[in-house]
Parts: C-alpha cells; sequence; structure tokens
DNA sequence: TTTATAATTGTAAACGTTTACAGTAAACGT
DNA sequence: ACGTTTACTGTAAACGTTTACAATTATAAA
C-alpha cells in the first residue's frame, strides 16, 4: 500500500538506483540483491508507479483512440484489435466515444493530449477535422481507420469503400433491379459513407440506371434511424425494389420497417446492409452485406502507429484490407411470378 | 511543442508558481499578470500535463472499467454512463476488456493498479474473484455493476436479476407453456447468470411444474453459443415449447437455430431474451426480453464511486435499478388450435 | 601479488507539476 | 503618517521514477 521505490530501497538495504534496475534490467544486477530487492518488493507491498516512469522518461506508454460510437460492434471489435496489439507492446490505450459529435471530439482530443498520449488512431467524425492538419504539422503520430479523409497525407487502414459499395449494388443489379434505393450515413460525418454511396451512384451509373436522388436518404448510422428512412422510401408512389444500406444497423432497422408494413423479405423487397456485424447471420433472414475485418483493421493500425511512433516509418501508409460480399438470404431475384427464395439453400 | 509550465513563466516573467495559479485558482491572480500569462501559453503553445499534476499531487483523476465484453452492447452502453459521469467530475477512464476470462482480469487489474486508477468499476468474470477481498481489505474504492457476487460487503448497482427472471419465465407459463427450456450463461463466470436460473427454477417450482434439467444449457454469452444450444434442444425427442435466454443474444442465436430448422418464432416455438440491446425491437419477430438501464446502471455506479472515493460513503452501497419486462411478439401461447399470433398487435 | 578490466552499485539531477511558506506591495483605518 | 490587513507573488521542496556519471568491488591477466 503505497509504497514506492524508496521503501523498497531502504528496506533491502541498497540505493533507489539498484531497485529501478531490477525493476528495468535485472540482468544488470547481482544474483543476490536482486532477491533481496524482490523480496522487499513483496514485504513492502510494491506497486510500480506508470505516472513518475513517463514523467521521467517523458513517455506515457499509452495512445488514444477516438471512435464515434463503442456501441457499434464493429468499432468495438477494431477496439478489441487496438487493444490486443498495444498490449503486446506494453501500451495502454485510453478510448474516447465522441458519438457522432464533432465538439465531443475536439474536447477528448485535447483531454488525449494534457494526458500526453503518444499516438492517436481515430475514425473521425468530421470529413474536414482541423486537428488532422495540425497534427500533421506537428508530426504526431496519428491513423485514421475506416475512414481516410479524402487526403493521402495520412497513414491509414480501411476497405475500400467505394468497390465494395460498387460490387454489393452491382449484385443487387445482377439479380434484376432497376430501383434500388439507398439509406447512407450523413455524409459530412463520415467520408467512408459518401464514398459508398460513390459507389452506388457509379454502379448504376456503369449500368444505365438514371440516379434518382429521391431514392438516397441520409441518415445516422443506427436502427431506429434505419426504420424511419425505410418507412419514407416505402411511403414513395414507386418505391425501391431493393435497398442498400450503409451499415448493418440501418439495415436492420430497414426490415423492421419492411416488417411492420407486413411485407416480407426478400420477397417483397431486398435488403443489404454493410459492415457484417456478428449478429447480422443470425437475424431473420439472415443479412446480405460486406464483410469489413474489424478486429484486424485495429490491429494493423496499432502496428502502424507503432512503428510511425519508432520513427521507422514516415512515408504516409496506405493500407486497404480485404472486403468480401456475404450473401446470405435479403436479397432475392426480381421476379413477379416466382417472388424469390432463390437463395435459400445459402440462407447461412 | 512540448513547452512547459516553466517556458510558460520565464516567457511571461512570473514565477511557476504563478503559472501554476492561472491554471488551477485563476481568481487568486491580478488580472493583468493572469492575461499575460495566458497569452504566454497561447505564444508557447503550451499543454497541461496531467501525468505531472498526477505525480505531484498524488491523485491521477482516472478510475478503471472492467468489463467481459465490450463488443456487448449492453456494457458498451453503461460504459457511456460511466465515461459521461466521469468527466462531469474531472475524471478519465481507462477501459479494460477481459472476454471472461479471468486471467486477463488480473493482468487488467494489475495494470490499472500501476496506472494508479483511484477506484474501479467492474463487472468481474469470476464469481469469487480474490482480487474483491484484497480490495475490500486495502478500503480501495470498487463498485460492481451488474453482479453482486452474492456478496454483502460490496457496493452494486444491478438489477434483481432474480425477480426479474421469474417474473418472464412467468409470463411464459401463463401463456401455457410447461416445457420451458433454459439457455443460460456459464454459472461460474457470473452470479447474475446464475441469479436469472434460480429465479426460473423457483418459478417453476412455485407452479408445480417439474424441474427438467435436460432443458438448461450453460454457455457463454454469445450468438453463435445460443445457436448451438437450441439445436441441442431441438433434437431433443420432447423439446422445450418455450425458451427464456439468458441474454439478447443467446435468444437471437437461438432464433436462428429455430429459422434453420424450418420452424416459425412464436407459432413453433416461444424464445425469449435477457437485456433489451436496442437491435432486439428490430429483429423478426422482435424479441421479448427484460429490459436492464444499461446506461444508467454505469452512470449510478460513477455516481457512487466517486463518492466513496470522497470519502462520503462507506457503508456498502446496495443499488436496484428497475428493470422491465418488454412483451414483443416472440412469444405466444401455446395452443395447438389457434397457434399463437395474439399479441399481433404489441409487434413493436 | 599487482594491475587492468569488468561487473555491480551509489549519487544526484531531472521529468512537470503543486503547495506550504515567506515575502512584497497595495489598501485601509486611525 | 503609521501600523495592519489584504492581495498578490516568489522560493523551494516534494511527488516517484530514470539515468548519466562516479565510485566501488570483483575478476582476470600479468
Amino acid at each position: 500500500m503505497g509504497s514506492t521505490i524508496k521503501d523498497v530501497a531502504r528496506l533491502a538495504g541498497v540505493s533507489i538506483a539498484t531497485v529501478s534496475r531490477v525493476i528495468n534490467s535485472p540482468e544488470t544486477v547481482k544474483k543476490e540483491t536482486r532477491e533481496t530487492v524482490l523480496t522487499a518488493m513483496k514485504e513492502s507491498g510494491y506497486t510500480y508507479n506508470t505516472l513518475a516512469r513517463s514523467l521521467s522518461t517523458r513517455k506515457s506508454l499509452s495512445i488514444g483512440l477516438i471512435v464515434p460510437s463503442i456501441t457499434n460492434p464493429i468499432f468495438a471489435e477494431s477496439t478489441l484489435g487496438i487493444q490486443d496489439c498495444a498490449n503486446n507492446f506494453g501500451y495502454t490505450v485510453l478510448l474516447g466515444d465522441t458519438d457522432y459529435d464533432f465538439k465531443k471530439e475536439a474536447m477528448l482530443i485535447n483531454a488525449l493530449n494534457e494526458r500526453r498520449v503518444e499516438g492517436l488512431i481515430i475514425t473521425t467524425s468530421s470529413v474536414s477535422n482541423p486537428y488532422l492538419k495540425k497534427f500533421k504539422d506537428e508530426d504526431f503520430p496519428v491513423v485514421l481507420i475506416y475512414n481516410t479523409t479524402f487526403s493521402e497525407d495520412f497513414h491509414f487502414v480501411t476497405i475500400d469503400n467505394f468497390k465494395s459499395a460498387y460490387e454489393i449494388v452491382k449484385y443487387l443489379i445482377e439479380l434484376g433491379h432497376k430501383r434500388i434505393g439507398m439509406i447512407a450515413g450523413y455524409f459530412d460525418i463520415s467520408d467512408r459513407s459518401y464514398a459508398r454511396w460513390q459507389g452506388y451512384a457509379q454502379c448504376l451509373k456503369d449500368h444505365g440506371i438514371p440516379q434518382d436522388d429521391s431514392l438516397v436518404v441520409q441518415e445516422s448510422f443506427t436502427a431506429p434511424a434505419g426504420r424511419e428512412a425505410m418507412k419514407y422510401l416505402l411511403k414513395m408512389s414507386k418505391p425501391p425494389t431493393a435497398v442498400f444500406c450503409s451499415n448493418d444497423f440501418l439495415a436492420i432497422g430497414a426490415m423492421s420497417a419492411v416488417y411492420e408494413k407486413g411485407l416480407k423479405i426478400p420477397d417483397d423487397i431486398s435488403i443489404c446492409g454493410f459492415d457484417n456485424m456478428e449478429l447480422s447471420s443470425h437475424i431473420y433472414p439472415p443479412l446480405t452485406t460486406v464483410d469489413q475485418p474489424a478486429y484486424e483493421m485495429g490491429y494493423r493500425a496499432m502496428e502502424i502507429l507503432m512503428k510511425v511512433m519508432a520513427g521507422e516509418v514516415t512515408a504516409p501508409q496506405h493500407i486497404f484490407l480485404d472486403y468480401k460480399l456475404i450473401i446470405r438470404n435479403s436479397c432475392s431475384t426480381l421476379n413477379l411470378f416466382t417472388k424469390g427464395r432463390k437463395h435459400e439453400e445459402k440462407r447461412f
């Protein structure tokens, strides 16, 4: 309880430097002294003080992590990856949740700075985060995940949001859909959201489908929002036959609106999501979506951050991880006679 | 960059004590000096060093939070509550995820200790956590959430797991079910899991339903586990007509197993969960479950922790928050003729 | 032995704050 | 004008480590 290196030193009859050495480089102290020190530590109930170490070495051995919503399993998952990797290097991660609120994000960054984090992993909630420029100028180690902020200047690890969105929309088109809606996250809040929309739009264009802006609605990344958006879409005089949602929450919310109206998925309308959170394979019907390797995303980001902090890397690292189109059972062919159910066998 | 109180002092032509004062008690320094200091701070790009403050004051202004799985939205939600409350008091929370692994939990506790957290909020992954006794002996501030560890000695905030489980099982019985299974979390990992089972068992007993141990299966708190458990239950010669799951993940997993077998919920089998995570109202069919006020749980726990740390409270605080039975559409009356659908109107 | 070298240990300053205490200047009462 | 209070500011020690450097002891070589 509250014993320090000094107490241990006194108890063991050595200098504090020696105690410090048995902690940090035990091989440099004689076996016998090492052992007396060790038992002295036990006896006095010594516990190391990281704070003091940090002050002395000017290294906090901690990094900051800023996520929009820890409540989203995708972010929780990458948080795990980050923590696991960080722990391997003896680092602690300080977590902050912005709730997609840019003001909160700014405050968090400040708080983390005061705690002297040595680096930052952030999936920013603002496409044009002024802090990022500042970090760049000051050479402060930052790596972005999920987002790229449309900039080549930063380190980031992500998937190709444009291509993956393009691909899943293409899948919808191949099923015969022409009237394809999109429930998107707000564009100004995340560039990944915008990129996914771009993929959607480009795909329609490439397949000669005229774009109808009334078919895309921007919302926050939550199930209730997806629900409302879908209600709106369903109220249209000519609703879409398929809807691509920017994430699985939105998709699940959208599905609930469909059921509420007494319609069936995928028979009456096809819905797909994005993220592939664990639950998405368990709901009914199992959700067609694109898989992001969330854990790996975090892990890799942390690895890169370590390298950057160690100065081993200076050129911006741009990592695109593999995504995967996961076809389950929430989308079906647009066929007025047989009405879907083509993919039954792939349901899980 | 990297400027200290000393730099600011020099720049402003004052002593470091004065600078410290404009930071901590600005009202005690003359307006003019205060302003010179303030501008000196701006100019030199000063940012406060929390670490040094902590060392000097012997207060880290941080607390530790240990959760079994941040990937579970329930825990994520209470984390939010804790953080919000902590921030109000100027505290930071250091988060650790144990993945329901007791060894990891022990390591985390140690790491948090080294970082000199002033208190701990923990939902432990071991019913008999040896650390807890130690904390008690040392008067180290700890508050448990979700669990009580069956002990009166600790502060905790939770819901009454026994009563709530009892209540939802009673609901099942009132629907006419007699053969009621349970998919439970492991008993040795969480006493809340055990308490829920007790509620289930007692309720059966009170209603004269003989207890059939083959109908309760222990599993980890995940959807895939729920799925496997349900498969097992479904393979029985006489499967249950209703299943109470220890949390919503298990329930959703169980539902997927039911669908996979081509059966319908609630027509063929009733399923209910526990937790009421946001998604549970959006899936099909909407899940009957018991609601826990997760955010509030966290917030209240943090409030209590603050009081304990301030020494304002010493007798063990036992807070039982209100739970609520949420009846949606995943359970129906056991009626061989009309086959359920009684609660259609309550679907959302 | 003696000396050179290696291994081990100790001394003391530094990290960036806070804070008790002391000192100084301004304002007040008489 | 003077002493006394009040408002403000400075000095220096402390918080618990690390680490350069110096000092000591042990070991090996001669």
